[in-house]
DNA sequence: AAAATCATCCCTCTTTCGAGGGAGATATAA
DNA sequence: TTATATCTCCCTCGAAAGAGGGATGATTTT
């Protein structure tokens, strides 16, 4: 069980000071060795081509291109990349996205090292990994109904205050398909209004402000 | 210029691996020294009491009681205690009240390394940090105009979807009422709607979910 | 003492929301 | 092929929302 090679990992996060806290923990690991980091979604994709890590560490939350984009970049080229995300919400949205976008596993930002660490040998090693609370979620109440991709966009437009007609002009469609769209949106997330099916899907990680 | 004894920190933090990084990162400085992590505000408030710190490096947002109301308290038992505020957003809001709160200086969570260790020798030092786009903002267009207390309450229960006639119900006054705090909430945030408006407070830091 | 700010209450009127129906087209899965 | 899901369009109608006025009492500031 003893591996010769540490494992080389690649750390994406926009924060700068949480790349220092992930390298720092990561480096008291003999085993593991940070060989890169990214300060955005575009830049993890390209060093991971450029530098074929063992396993990406990847904040969820990023400028330029948002962590579950970026996997499915990196993945799409390269089948067997292992990627845990990291994440400080622990929205169901970005979490099933993550996973259906092809990482491996799934760490709440505010686990400790004692957490961490194993979670990343998991992951190396080809196996999932899911905090026993979101494994428990998506299994129970077998996550939230899904979203269509047309109704995210009718609650980014919502969320930016625009009325059921503007909706419709800036999407192209009637007002009665952006109602419509409204109509399923509120059924689905049970909100009573568009303002909480903005708030719930802001804490579902549906859609970012 | 030069001090024998290194500046005392104490670090505020919720997420463990921010608290690891920060921890590094003033430990490349000799002349700092960090002796003491909290987790929360509360906790905060009672390791400077404890250990009391030259100065503490404080997060904005944080469970239990939040940053802006720890340096508050901080501050009533110990007036000359230096704070130095770390925050991922910079909504207005949040700066504002902080530097009222009794912050000497406010650093933006991406912030690189040689932008933090200035910002903590000044404020140590005993002068004010701001960053330029901050201070910018806060004189150039004097800031935004300030919500009143109950106005805020009106705007948290419309971001859980209450309507009008319940907001008034859950305030205790006439709808009327609750209808003017809105028409003069969407006046002061210049928003079209009320959901509009709530997004905007959440980005401000009026408001959180 | 006068001015501003805040919180409250009131009324009208037009526009928008949201509920509740029905219906057709396409594409994919069973 | 029959479902199932998504996206689209349509209609009605009552209930909210939001704009526009006016007004009062209590504080605080000037």
């Amino acid at each position: 069980m003893k591996r010769e090679k540490p494992i080389r990992i690649l750390i994406a996060d926009d924060h700068y000071i949480v790349r220092i806290g992930l390298v720092a923990l990561v480096n008291t690991e003999p085993d593991m060795e940070v060989i890169a980091e990214a300060a955005d979604g575009a830049q993890a994709v390209e060093f991971f081509g450029q530098f074929q890590p063992d396993l990406v560490l990847m904040d969820s939350r990023m400028p330029m291109k948002n962590g579950v984009e970026a996997v499915r970049e990196i993945r799409k080229k390269n089948p067997a990349a292992r990627v845990l995300m990291l994440t400080a919400y622990d929205g169901d949205h970005d979490i099933t996205r993550a996973l259906a976008a092809g990482a491996q596993g799934y760490v709440l930002k505010n686990s400790t090292g004692d957490k961490l660490i194993p979670a990343i040998r998991a992951v190396a090693a080809g196996q999932k990994w899911l905090p026993q609370e979101v494994a428990g979620r998506l299994a129970s109440r077998k996550s939230f109904e899904q979203l269509t991709p047309r109704e995210i966009q009718v609650l980014n437009e919502m969320a930016k205050g625009l009325a059921n007609k503007e909706i419709a002009d800036a999407l192209k469609i009637t007002e009665y398909t952006a109602k419509d769209h409204l109509k399923s949106i509120m059924a689905k997330l049970r909100v009573a209004d568009r303002t909480e099916a903005v708030t719930v899907a802001i804490q579902r990680g549906i859609i970012q402000l």
